[in-house]
DNA sequence: CATTAGAATTGACAATTATCAAGTGTTTGG
DNA sequence: CCAAACACTTGATAATTGTCAATTCTAATG
């Protein structure tokens, strides 16, 4: 691992708070490796023996099922992924593959799960976390129950627009094909999508997304806090999203 | 509170190890109520006072978005619910109502919060029972996104059989009108699915649930531990799933 | 026991979404 | 720079799922 690298992981959640021996300790066992692209570094099912964080590129969790596949997250530097997993000690529920060329953090599990017990803040940072990722699941869950496609592509594209800082236009981070898979859809149905959307405020170019009347596409998305916020710090507001 | 609901309550993972002198300090502050039936006890947007212990009857959580909504979960007694905003001292995600009359356990969310700062046993079980809950949302989601209406329906109806032991006729924990919305399709889309999957092994006769052929059901459900599996106790076979 | 409210079913139909196939565009590696 | 691979789009069509309306069934209540 490079010394560079510890600041960075560092000033995550989950470790900004341990002991700084404690720390140094998890990371003297922890170490770097780089995959490059579309590697599966991660196999649902097998069992949990690192914690993962993204230092440099970006990394697909995605589940498959009966020769189907989706994808769940894209994740990006700094964070780390299937804490969970190496939590229970159980198999990992999502496989994982790299976008591009990537670098990551690999922490044993097993000093994951001894630190928490030895250090109280650790084990305050680590409850934080969970309940956060739990959260932000069920934001999902509640998208793929309430919302039909169109509105799912609808408030996936204002709510892009306000993590930029409320931004007219930007690039899709990710490509549609994922994107697609992302939302819950085939590549096809969001294509046509998009183009229907052109009536209801956007406009598309490439991966450029134009929006031309949030008004519009505001009353469309029906933004809420309770799906399409995130868990913001106490005293900060966060999205700007409506409170329902 | 009864002197009887202690044992009970205590025995929940979630209370199980923490030291007996924190466990009645937390239950002092704590407050039994009794709902009626069908009464809103949550409502989704509300900041999140109190963690709640079921104890008696049986509770709904619901999520509701542009006057749609949908069931996300049925809990029965003896467990807790909406843990996670509590911790994050953040608004609800889902609202709650009781399904039948319904005694609750209300833990001030604030003295959560101080107790796994100050109990570590409490801390490392409130950890297992977050990563518990959050794998269990990420099975959801899977279901959802993977398989279509047909195949929820029987994967459903097969892990109720092996929840139950393997049964080959039982009868549906819950109205067809909730299963469907937890489901995520619509009464009628469950009423005629469950008509379609008498040609797959299954017959219905109101709400008993019998298997006639399970073979057949098993090929159509492919059952999968990384779905339909819960998170055993290490050493424990669990649900009898197949690793894929 | 009769009444009634709500659950469940069924049919007809509409909307949504997926699939298949063909083509266009874009990127990448030799 | 060219060729190949792959992403994306579009059209045609099929499958899935939802909506609306009308019964039927079931369970709770007076």
């Amino acid at each position: 691992m490079r010394p560079e690298d510890l600041p960075e992981i560092r000033h995550l959640h989950l470790f900004r708070d341990m002991a700084q021996a404690n720390f140094e300790s998890l990371m003297a066992s922890s170490y770097a490796q780089i995959f490059p692209q579309g590697l599966e570094m991660i196999r649902q099912g097998d069992p949990a023996d690192f914690l993962h964080i993204v230092l440099e590129g970006s990394v697909e969790l995605f589940a498959q099922w009966s020769g189907r596949e989706c994808t769940m997250a894209v994740l990006r530097p700094v964070s780390t992924f299937i804490l969970a997993a190496c939590i229970r000690d159980a198999p990992y529920l999502m496989s994982a593959r790299t976008l591009e060329r990537t670098r990551i953090i690999l922490v044993p599990a097993s000093d994951l799960r001894a630190m928490f017990r030895h250090d109280t803040e650790f084990a305050v940072s680590v409850i934080n976390e969970l309940a956060a990722c739990y959260r932000s699941v069920v934001r999902n869950a509640k998208t793929l129950k309430l919302r039909n496609s169109r509105e799912r592509v609808a408030s996936y594209l204002l709510r892009q627009s306000l993590l930029a800082g409320g931004v007219a236009s930007y690039i899709l981070p990710v490509e549609k094909r994922l994107l697609a898979s992302y939302l819950g859809m085939t590549p096809e149905n969001l294509s046509r999508t998009l183009r229907l959307l052109e009536a209801d405020g956007i406009k598309m170019d490439g991966a450029r997304v134009i929006i031309t009347d949030r008004e519009k596409l505001t009353v469309l998305a029906q933004p809420d806090r309770l799906i399409d916020g995130s868990d913001e710090i106490a005293g900060q507001t966060g999205s700007g999203l409506p409170d329902r």
